[in-house]
DNA sequence: CCATGTGTATTGTTGTACTAATACACATAG
DNA sequence: CTATGTGTATTAGTACAACAATACACATGG
């Protein structure tokens, strides 16, 4: 359900909190679903449960999700079915100004840039 | 000359090996260059001197930069002028990989992607 | 020679990320 | 009630990033 990579410099649990923010604005995780639990999650990714449980603290405090003793967390109530285009679409600002400062000092073009994003996403 | 965020989470060090890096790809560091010494670059950025030695270590060890006790670092004897695209566009693999991740969870198209990228591009 | 400029090694301290093992408070199905 | 499932708190330990302060080895211009 998550990709976590422990070797990628960025803390696992903020890892985890990124990509649940983002499934959330898009709705693929509406208001009320079900996270899976600590320990499962924990499990299937040979992970510390203290490490998921410290993603879905940090998301309950930004408001994302809500969390209730003894049942599963879940996603918070007044959550839109989906997040505006522009709304999400801000979730990448500081990926786009890494990609376009790195790409800059490469001396590559707009086009080089973009034709190597065209690529990698059709990959997959 | 460089471009240091303390709090972007990556460690200092890694984000001017990265730099260094791309600009001798680039040309803009052309082989036999002096770098700027470790003290100078320390005071500029509000940083320890051992982290910018840290990162001139690190890419002595990729073979991008030279040291010769006493003298400041140079950009390696046997660079090219300019590192060819492809192998330019490869430094941006992984950043790439993550943009692409991070627009799919969050259910954007590839135009929509390609339409923020170019908006950002143009604001610098 | 010496002052000043290189990069580096060393030791110690701080803060953060992650692991490990355990125990607790609560909900719910049997 | 009990077993099993939630998330969480606690304590301890390891590893890494960064800082601070000092000292060293070498190059070079005066």
């Amino acid at each position: 359900m998550f990709i976590l990579n422990p070797q990628s410099g960025t803390p696992i649990y903020r890892q985890l909190a990124e990509q649940v923010r983002r499934m959330v604005a898009s709705g693929q995780l509406a208001a009320g679903a079900e996270l899976p639990s600590v320990r499962e999650l924990a499990l299937q990714h040979a992970v510390n449960p203290m490490t998921i449980s410290k993603a879905y603290s940090l998301l309950e405090a930004e408001g994302v999700l809500e969390r209730q003793r003894g049942k599963p967390m879940t996603v918070a109530a007044q959550t839109r079915a989906q997040a505006p285009r522009t709304h999400r679409v801000e979730q990448l600002d500081d990926q786009l100004d890494h990609l376009v400062l790195s790409a800059r000092q490469l001396e590559l073009s707009q086009e080089d840039l973009i034709k190597a994003l065209r690529k990698k996403w059709n990959e997959k």
